[in-house]
Order: structure tokens, then C-alpha cells, then sequence
DNA sequence: TGTACATCAGTGAACGCGCGTTCACTGATGTAC
DNA sequence: TGTACATCAGTGAACGCGCGTTCACTGATGTAC
């Protein structure tokens, strides 16, 4: 072999990780394999060499979120590694409602990026997406007491998830900001994570 | 005239309401002008009497669920028009959240079905987008009690479309109606609007 | 060690198709005179 | 009243472009013998 024995593995890293970016800025439809490749370092042509169609990399692209480590500069910010239990849980909230999240489009939570182009994806991209939706709930479950848990859980991730969907397409980032403080106002009253802390901009 | 006065507007409404339906479940990208054409019983070549370029349809498509009058089959089932107030909140509420909502991707709330599209597009859709959005907030705010009706109404139209969202793009019946259910719970346990119903199907 | 061949990630031109948009045309009616 | 012309919503062929995918090729290295 011509290359190292990781070569083609990286290759294949390099193309998904642009995908990823490019989908969540401007959607699976809009996104074309030229753009993906050169992004990757790459040609048109090498794409299929490994994937069968554009479509396979939906599910990837979409995963490769939950394997980002270190994640990505909206959670570096927020999220130190030396906390766990409801601690982590409040740094982890108040980087998924944090403005930096809002603003990095490229890296963001695909279940804020893409909900509606999963939703009218194939199999493979939802299960992806419930894997990703699956892993913020049990977080969530995991920190909250009994009874209850995951019906408050379910509850609180809908919140967070839709105050960001909704800030991302609005045109005032006044509003956007209102939806990203009153869901995290009422997450933190609900959770009893401890108080919400303003955030320097 | 060789039409009745009315049968440009006439055509023009037919366009719009074909074109919201195929976006609502497709998106703006995968719908084409020839099919919301047929689906509007004309030919490709009139949409441009009518409209400069297809983006220019993205706005009205939004805009156009507001004049739903009378709504469409997901809210006519849950919503009577005797209703004010709580109660007619609470029963917003069921029709948003029901399974003939989540179900009836056409007829769809355009914040549920189009969110993602909307962040991508122009000035023009993210203001029609905002205008449905504040209608459902005024909805909220308006029945609940001071103080921080706003600050609640944000944090609970953020959850109801949020569970929505997440709803349809996950690939499990039985988790989307856990969404839907525990948004829910949640918002009659916060509002005070009176208790969720069973819902029959 | 040297030579011929196999491998295979990546290249970039080409193909085929479909879409947004344009445009010359239709045909029924209104208007000028 | 009659005739010539203007109007304009809608038609459907055509254009131009870009995209997903294919394919013959490259060239560096490994392997057989």
C-alpha cells in the first residue's frame, strides 16, 4: 500500500467532519459533493470511493456529534471536564442555551441544525438523530429525582432544543435571546440544577 | 377582462396554499415550481405572472397559516370557537401537541415543519416565520398570570414546538408521543389551564 | 536483487438528468372610434 | 353596431446551468518469483 494503513480511514474522518459542517450551515439538500470534498482536501470523483451515494453520509454526519471530543468551542467554553452529577448538567444546559451554540452554526447539536431535513430523511438519519436525542435525555433522566424523571426530562429537552431551533430562525437576535434566557430561566427553576449564570458576551 | 376580477387573486392563493403544502412536507429545496403548479391545476410557465422567483413563495407559505380560517383538520377536531381564554388556550394546546398534528405534515404549524428551512433562508420568510411565532407566544402570554407571564409563555411555546419538532424526526412512534405527552403534562402542571385530556385516535 | 505485475486511494473529464427561468404564443374579452 | 386593436392569465417548448454519479486513468507502493 502506497498510503498508511489510516490513511484512507482519515480520508473518510476528513470528509464526514466537513459534511457535518456544511449540512448543519445550509441543510442536506443545498450541500453538494463538490463542496464537501474540497472542504475535505479532496475531488469530486473520490467521494464514492467511499460512500455509495450523498445520502449515506446523512446518518454519519449526524452521529459524528456525539463523538466530538473535545466538543466543539461552544461547549469547550461552558463544559470543564472535573464536573459530573447536577453540576455537569447545569454546564452542559448552559452551553446548549449559550449564545456561542446559537452562533456556531457549523458545529452545532444537529438536533438543533437539521430537525427538519432528518424529519423528512430515511431511516438510517432518524435513527441517528434518536441516538443523539437519547443521549441529552439520559443526562437529563440522570440528573433529575424521582418520580418523574423522564417525563420532566422529555419535557425540559423539548424546551431546550425548541428554544434553540426557534432562536436560529428568527430575525431578532433580541428575541432569539429572549427564548434562550426563559428556557434556561424555567429549566433552572424546574431542575433545581442551581442558578442560571449571566453570561459575558 | 376575459377572467372574473378575482381569478388572478383566485390563482395566486391556489399557488401559495399548493406551495405551502408541498414545503411544509418536503422543505423549500425539494420542492419543485412544476409540481406546486399541477398541484395548483396550472402549468410551470404562469408561476412567473404571478411571482419574480420561487424564493419569493417562502414568505406567504408561512404567513398563509395564520389565515387558516377555518383551521385546518388537526385544530378543527380540538378547537371549538365558543372557547376564550384558558380554555381555549387548553385547547390550542391539545390540538397542538395531538397526533393529528404531528400526523398531518401538510396542514402543519410551519414552526414544527420548516423551522431548519426558515434559518437558512432570507430576511423576508425569517420575519413571516417570527409573525407566526408571536401569535402563539400572545396566545400564551395572554392566559397566563403575571409576573413573568412573557418569560413562561417563551420558555412554554419553545417546549410545545420543540417536543413537535423532535417528534417528527425521530423514527419511533412510541417516543414522539412520549414528547408530546410529557410537553403536555408539563405545560398543565406550569400553566394552570385545567388537566390534560386522554386523547382517543 | 531485479523485474513484472497487482493494488487501490485519489483525479478530473464527461454524462445524463432535472430544475429555475424565459419567451413566443394563445385566445377570450374589453376598449377605441 | 361593427371593426381593429390592446390586454393579460395562462401555455408549453426551450435554454442554461449545476448537480450526482460514472469511469478511464494516475502513480506510488507492495508482492510474486
Amino acid at each position: 500500500m502506497r498510503y498508511a494503513a489510516n490513511h484512507k480511514a482519515d480520508s473518510r474522518e476528513r470528509i464526514i467532519n466537513s459534511a457535518r459542517r456544511l449540512f448543519n450551515r445550509r441543510g442536506f439538500a443545498d450541500v453538494t459533493i463538490d463542496e464537501i470534498m474540497k472542504h475535505a482536501g479532496l475531488t469530486r470523483g473520490g467521494f464514492y470511493k467511499h460512500f455509495k451515494a450523498k445520502e449515506d453520509l446523512y446518518a454519519h454526519t449526524v452521529r459524528q456529534f456525539l463523538c466530538l471530543n473535545p466538543p466543539e468551542r461552544w461547549q469547550r467554553k461552558h463544559v470543564t471536564s472535573c464536573a459530573d452529577g447536577p453540576a455537569l448538567a447545569q454546564m452542559i444546559v448552559n452551553a446548549y442555551l449559550s449564545r456561542d451554540h446559537l452562533d456556531d452554526r457549523p458545529g452545532s447539536c444537529p438536533l438543533v441544525a437539521l430537525p427538519s431535513d432528518v424529519a423528512r430523511g430515511g431511516a438510517a438519519v432518524k435513527v441517528a438523530f434518536r441516538q443523539v436525542l437519547e443521549s441529552l435525555v439520559a443526562v437529563f433522566e440522570g440528573n433529575l429525582r424521582e418520580p418523574g424523571a423522564r417525563e420532566r426530562a422529555l419535557a425540559l429537552v423539548a424546551m431546550c432544543v425548541g428554544a434553540m431551533v426557534v432562536a436560529r430562525a428568527v430575525d431578532q437576535g433580541r428575541l432569539a435571546d429572549e427564548f434562550r434566557e426563559a428556557a434556561r430561566g424555567h429549566l433552572f427553576a424546574t431542575s433545581g440544577w442551581g442558578e442560571s449564570v449571566e453570561e459575558g458576551r
